[in-house]
DNA sequence: AGAAACATCACCCATATGGGTGATTTTACA
DNA sequence: TGTAAAATCACCCATATGGGTGATGTTTCT
């Protein structure tokens, strides 16, 4: 995966760079300018991203009959069996998501997302997903909102 | 993923490349830069929303689909949407049993288990077996019993 | 500074799961 | 009595999941 995102932004990068410098060439234009044009199209862009997400996940979150969602906020002190992290994978895994689009929702791995669950199977002392989610609605760490509208 | 994270960086290497040639067009003229820069990134955070929104649209569809059912199961609980059968097995899934386990259990063949869970997937609205068995106990079709986790 | 926990990711492998089609037998009931 | 629903099972195929090992960078706390 490193390799991947290495190359395919090398490759990008690369494409826009010769593109730029082609054009300053053509144009007379200062470097300067391109870069930083293409900074803050980026930043912009990222942003964008991030703010439709969260729009995203709120909508879900308001909208929905019947969700699980985290609430270790309120026990943190005692409560440290899981980390942050780990719970809100537990959280997608209770709504049914797939480790493909929990990896992609949290914009990391699908490893990771394996990675984090088998930490959490050892916590809760299970095997499967499924029970993993229950164990953690019974013991309190996740809940489920049930609005029946 | 792979495929997701070449695509959105061509995507962005395409966007930046036609910012970058507009610019060439509209610096042939002599025009305010940061009005230029303000409009790339206002741009550039819509391009961003609508490709977090398209992305997060696909991968939230299946629990949109999900909640909806759970609001039929709920309403109609008491014309058993599930029958005795389903529900038995739903019960061992969301115990965290596998579907041989289940079927050893049932003294049925693990064929009878899968065909028995893709009715319940198709009555729930569910493409999985961990959201199944939250829909069921949101929907009151199933109850934790408290485990000392 | 160094240890411990955490988050991230890769690679391999075996099994579990879901989706589809189709079939037979039993049971309920109109 | 005929039909519809339910329960049972087989077979194929693609993907998802869990288990293990190991590695790297970052926090955090001592």
């Amino acid at each position: 995966m490193n390799r991947t995102i290495l190359t395919s932004g090398l490759v990008t990068g690369a494409i826009i760079t010769s593109l730029a410098l082609l054009q300053v060439r053509v144009m007379a234009v200062p470097l300067v300018q391109e870069i930083f044009l293409l900074i803050v199209a980026v930043v912009a862009i990222g942003i964008g991203i991030w703010l439709g997400r969260t729009y995203y996940e709120r909508v879900e979150a308001r909208q929905t009959a019947a969700t699980v969602s985290a609430i270790q906020a309120t026990r943190t002190a005692e409560m440290s069996l899981l980390t942050e992290r780990e719970l809100e994978v537990l959280r997608h895994v209770a709504n049914g998501k797939t480790n493909r689009e929990i990896a992609d929702c949290l914009f990391v791995s699908e490893n990771t997302i394996k990675s984090h669950l088998a930490s959490v199977y050892s916590k809760l002392g299970v095997r499967r997903r499924t029970e993993a989610a229950m164990v953690a609605v019974s013991a309190g760490f996740l809940e489920i909102d049930a609005k029946t509208a």
